[in-house]
DNA sequence: TATAAACCTTATAGCAACTATAGATTCAAG
DNA sequence: CTTGAATCTATAGTTGCTATAAGGTTTATA
């Protein structure tokens, strides 16, 4: 199948896709997306095929979706006619992660926020937000607690 | 000042603040923590200053304070004498942005909960989540959106 | 046709903040 | 003294890109 469009180069897909060059050679080396074919002096030339492939990518991953389960997604929509309960589960799956940071995010705020009001301004010495900071004890929840590593 | 207290390993020193031999280890690297002293053998022996330090850093971590924000609370943490302002300010901006993460995160949330209670359930021809997730335009709003890469 | 600007190429290293592995050594208990 | 758990160093891997260097190609203009 021969592009018919006129082929565009890494720059203008990325553009149209809104990530950067570098980001859609990544997708290619790890498998995202497939090799493009390439004009006489080696440079990628892309069809309208190839954007909307990428404008997925980059949504569902603005979406937070995992490279991982945005390999799932896009295996599952390239094949139209099956069932989308495991598209469904995925995002079922996400929506809930997401629900849970969103939890711990708040417990998190609600504790800063606790921390900053309680600073009275003085010296380190007596400042709350160094005290709670080094004593457990003094926070109200554990809930936030015990790694915020992957609230994102 | 030699220690008094029974000194500890790297093992019960990381249990009792929370975290794994090796992040102590790798805290030493990068600086937060200095150096320990160690027995004829090589291996790293703590006391209790040890213990309150890096129980400091690991609550600050689970507060989700980069790195860097830990490394400067611990420098005025260690000059107890002087205003707290600098504190307050870091801990302020920190709550500034989880503040904004929030915002993002609801936004999301509330964009995936619409996606999926839209999907009807049949083939993936026709499923909204899909379907959403190739077209920018079905989204309602933009906020969540142009970089999910940051909700942490 | 020459040239220069804009674009593209690969390979490699870096980011945060750890985590995991391998293979050797040391420590504490029996 | 032996055993087994704990520790040591050094190095590579994780995620999802981003940045850099050192060049090659394409395209528009003169």
């Amino acid at each position: 199948m021969p592009e018919i469009s006129p082929a565009i180069g890494i720059g203008e897909l990325a553009r149209r896709a809104g990530c950067k060059p570098e980001t859609v050679r990544y997708y290619e080396r790890i498998g995202l997306v497939g090799d493009a074919s390439r004009t006489v002096g080696g440079q990628r030339r892309y069809g309208e095929e190839a954007v909307r492939r990428l404008t997925f990518i980059r949504h569902a991953r603005d979406f937070g979706f995992s490279v991982d389960a945005v390999r799932e997604l896009l295996a599952m929509s390239d094949q139209p006619d099956m069932p989308c309960q495991e598209v469904d589960a995925i995002a079922k799956h996400h929506l809930e992660e997401i629900e849970a940071r969103l939890q711990r995010l708040s417990a998190l705020r609600d504790e800063l926020r606790r921390m900053v009001s309680q600073c009275a301004g003085g010296k380190v010495e007596s400042c709350r937000i160094i005290e709670v900071l080094g004593d457990h004890q003094l926070c109200i929840s554990d809930q936030a607690h015990g790694g915020a590593h992957d609230l994102g």
